[in-house]
DNA sequence: GGCAAGACTTTGATCAATCAAAATGAAATC
DNA sequence: GATTTCATTTTGATTGATCAAAGTCTTGCC
């Protein structure tokens, strides 16, 4: 019964909690995320504070409260479920499911919803690496590192890019930089603000630290 | 762009149309069948027409444009696609579909759609029988007759229940009248306002004339 | 022809979601 | 401590969709 508004509110504030790792969310954050004014975010944050989804404190932030980490959650296994149908099943790219996910995601049942992850045997990480939440609104955290961070020369599989705008998205796939791809890190050099690493067999390259950064592996 | 709203208006008056076989359809007849006021049906069909895709006459009725023509038609495509991928893939009972695809019709893209219809194999008919449009926004007229019109007794495959309540698609199913399926008319009796008909093997039963205009076989 | 009944339209109001612009508060700078 | 700046909140307005109730046609009936 949540409208779609609400469900996009909870689920930004979620991420954006998840993101920074931490506690409050802004203001701005979620008026930026959501690309309404301002106003529109007070106003509508009053709204789900009436609902019980979250707490509000003025001018400080707002956090979730367990109601709200429910549905907040709910809709991440909504969305990363879509995703994960459309590239698997659909053969859509996983580069534009994104904006098809955030519609479809709200007009999705619970009983659909149970069909579709048993259809795709139940999946437990989204085309982008994302993790799938279960049911029971839990996911299997897992120790993964961006690539700036690793020491050694081990390979590594690549599980994640946090940016995931589409011109990322793309210069990752031309470099070979999706999930489930094995890099490993063949040089690190933190003065030059890079790191050097090899895709596969092919000859090493070197990326910047912001790009680096942006793509999380597991070790 | 239209919303939800427009497309569910414009669907209306395109199956209403064609189910009554009348060019023009009454006010009333659109606000029941959305479940909504006789004056916000009024104000709403205001709206179509500003957008171009009926014509009004106050207190006669309304018809579709060719523009509203076409969206109807893409409407009815998507709901019948997306219900057909709810029973083929997803093995959803077609007693319970229609009120998914009801929300779902509107959040699906136009590409989605496309690699939905392909990878269904382009179906024809729906789960309850309905054709479903091309992307051209045509479909095959079948020829097509209820059971009451039948006057030879030759074997007739079920094509189309015009009723599709829950109510009486669970009936239909527990008497085997289910679109596939081959039925053959036994007896008609028009005094007695029943026809008779066997399905399958087994033993004949006796429907009554409401009943049987609802089920639609094709010769 | 006149009138009652039923169908339809109009009116006035509400609710959710939004914006622009003005007001306010808190933090950082002087 | 006073001031400036920037984030946030408040205010006032708009838009789409809806309802209830009041007003108006049209039609068929006497
Ligand atoms: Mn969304
Ligand atoms: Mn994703
Ligand atoms: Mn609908
Ligand atoms: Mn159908």
């Amino acid at each position: 019964m949540p409208s779609a508004t609400v469900e996009n509110y909870v689920k930004k504030i979620l991420v954006l909690s998840l993101d920074t790792s931490e506690e409050q969310v802004g203001m701005g954050e979620i008026a930026k995320g959501l690309e309404v004014a301002a106003g529109t975010a007070t106003s509508m944050i009053k709204t789900l504070e009436r609902e019980r989804l979250v707490r509000y404190k003025s001018r400080q932030g707002v956090t979730l409260t367990a109601k709200g980490l429910k549905l907040g959650m709910d809709m991440l296994r909504r969305h990363r479920l879509v995703e994960t149908f459309l590239v698997e099943s659909l053969g859509l790219d996983w580069t534009e499911v994104h904006q098809e996910a955030e519609e479809l995601e709200h007009a999705i049942s619970e009983k659909v919803l149970d069909r579709l992850d048993k259809f795709l045997g139940r999946p437990e990480f989204d085309p982008h690496g994302d993790p799938i939440p279960t049911k029971e609104g839990k996911f299997a955290e897992r120790r993964i590192r961006n690539l700036l961070e690793c020491q050694s020369k081990k390979l590594r599989t690549i599980k994640l890019l946090t940016d995931q705008s589409t011109d990322f998205l793309n210069f990752a796939r031309r470099k070979g930089l999706v999930p489930g791809t094995s890099v490993e890190v063949t040089n690190r050099d933190l003065i030059s603000d890079a790191v050097e690493l090899r895709v596969g067999n092919k000859k090493p390259f070197t990326l910047g630290s912001k790009a680096a950064k942006k793509i999380l592996v597991s070790s």
